[in-house]
DNA sequence: TGTCACATTGAAAACGGTTTCACAATAATG
DNA sequence: CATTATTGTGAAACCGTTTTCAATGTGACA
């Protein structure tokens, strides 16, 4: 059917291990055979199988980057950083998405088992620690923007407890003393860590937690709105609000707007992601960087090397984020 | 070093074979022989290797989405389109970014050449018609989203021609007859089709075509803002404006917003693909939506039928597109 | 009892490469 | 000139599966 190495030894009239040989640029070949098998190549139009050829060498060359969905847009500075550092190293990553299934991502890890891909690197994982823990025994498995508490796998992450902290800390600093949170109800670690952070905060400065200014929500635009709403309604509401994405500190902006409160003054917002659409607003608004790309660099980075270790390195690197000051904190 | 179906047919006391044909629930197995594979590969954790099976069979059941960068948050529904159709025959999709470079697409196409796919959709291509039909000859590739003139390759698509004068059209039709628009120089077949379709509905409606009513930006926000500012400083403003993307839409509101004009009635704006975010802005955008879910569900299911063909279909198929209307044409 | 169909099985070939190994031819060394 | 490296080469083993093919054992049937 297709065209293989036999048909282009048989061509350049040579053996197939010198097909191979000129194809893997190895030493040892004379240039007459590095001609034939060159034109050969070109005139039967050969493309080596790896299918063939990764059975052979046992590995692949590519890593799989597990995603929820497609559709968060700061996926894509991590997504980049990870293909750097692979590309640097021979690597390619290919990306598949779970959509919140933890069935599915179990069967997209089924291609790090079945060794159709070298290294697999979970962004928000599904699945729980101990299920997690036992995988990272026998494979190559990283987790990045997310951890899992009391998970022994190879993670490269912020210090979302300090972030939310710091979030705060800066609502606090611009002499607002009721700050609300909006959070979310299907909790993920980051979140968990970042309402923690926000309860250091409020700590750090003798501020007493109220319940009344925790309110948990979804993920949407629309949970931030509702959030804003329910705050607006009470009888002392808060004065400053710190939502754990900018998604839904978007949403809640959108509320106070349409209410006509003074944003960055009556009212102050600090999302966290800086996506990028958050520039898009008016008023711009104010957040906490993640370094995405960095993140993303750095898990691959170390992925490789485990792959190579005989005893792999599964700590938890923390890397450091930033807040961005724009004019929904007056700034 | 790992485990194999030789170790398997070792601890089970049977053939390789037989327990292949264990595994792939062949008939005509005895009972005994299930039950003793079965535990054997429980025992030993045994997982088939990809690498192997996908050799003999010369097949990997795996199709590449190629996309440009993971941050148009569109692609999402299309990929999960993509992915229902390839799933329910048992296909995986996997995802891999250009970020724009036809020479990085040209080597993701190498996992096709090289059999490491078996499929691959692309969804907007860097690379020009000729090259692509040369590859399709040969190869099982698809486009989707984004057709090219002279390209013979199967394609699912919407017809953006009529579209744009759909959405022209409606503007005229609340009444406007000045009419701007905002498109980019870095031109894909798309934005072509749709300012070719903004030409159609200035004619169908007896309206002169006015250069200085055509921008040409980039495909960011601040590019929408620029274009706007563009036309509020001719001494005969457009009344509407139709953007060949909602990013770019929101920036002009962005700018118009800012300068105290009343969108939906002084000034109407009109977008292009409803993306996730259209609905967050005060005031809402009104836009085009495509059917982004059918369009991936239907590239996929016409290109594993063309795997199997022996004549490949290569069709352009163009589906339904409609109009979403909202706040920003006064709706 | 002999023949036939059928269920179950294992040995071996096949898939398409890479790599080891042995060997010949040549070049370098004493 | 005899020995030793060095270079270039091809035959064959190998990677881990699936599948073909032939062989065995069993029960049914005439």
């Amino acid at each position: 059917m297709s065209v293989t190495i036999k048909d282009v030894a048989k061509a350049a009239n040579v053996s197939v291990a010198t097909v191979s040989r000129v194809l893997n640029k190895k030493s040892n070949v004379s240039e007459e055979a590095i001609q034939a098998v060159n034109s050969a190549v070109e005139t039967l139009g050969y493309s080596p199988s790896f299918l063939g050829r990764d059975l052979r060498k046992s590995e692949t060359r590519r890593i799989l980057a597990i995603i929820a969905s497609a559709d968060q847009s700061f996926y894509s500075d991590v997504i980049r950083g990870m293909e750097v550092a692979a590309f640097a190293q021979n690597y390619d990553v290919l990306i598949a998405t779970t959509h919140d299934d933890p069935a599915h991502e179990m069967h997209l890890l089924g291609m790090l088992f079945s060794r159709a891909v070298d290294g697999a690197v979970l962004l928000g994982p599904k699945l729980d620690a101990a299920t997690i823990n036992a995988l990272g025994e026998k494979h190559n498995i990283a987790m990045c923007l997310e951890r899992l508490d009391n998970c022994n796998v190879l993670t490269v992450t912020i210090d979302n407890v300090k972030a939310g902290r710091d979030a705060v800390n800066y609502l606090i600093r611009k002499g607002h003393k009721k700050i609300g949170l909006i959070t979310t109800l299907q909790r993920s670690q980051s979140s968990i860590d970042r309402e923690i952070g926000y309860k250091l905060a409020l700590k750090d400065n003798g501020i007493p937690y109220n319940e009344e200014y925790v309110y948990f929500g979804g993920y949407e635009t629309e949970q931030g709105m509702r959030g804003c709403e329910y705050f607006m309604h009470l009888p002392s509401p808060p004065t400053a609000i710190f939502s754990i994405s900018d998604i839904i500190a978007i949403g809640a902006m959108n509320y106070a707007l349409s209410k006509g409160y003074r944003i960055g003054k009556d009212l102050i917002f600090m999302g966290f992601d800086n996506i990028q659409y958050s520039h898009m607003f008016v008023p711009h608004l104010s957040t906490v960087e993640q370094p995405c790309y960095a993140q993303g660099k750095l898990v691959i980075e170390k992925l490789i090397e485990n792959m190579k270790a005989s005893n792999p390195d599964h700590s938890l690197y923390t890397l450091p984020h930033s807040l961005v000051l724009r004019e929904s904190t007056g700034d």
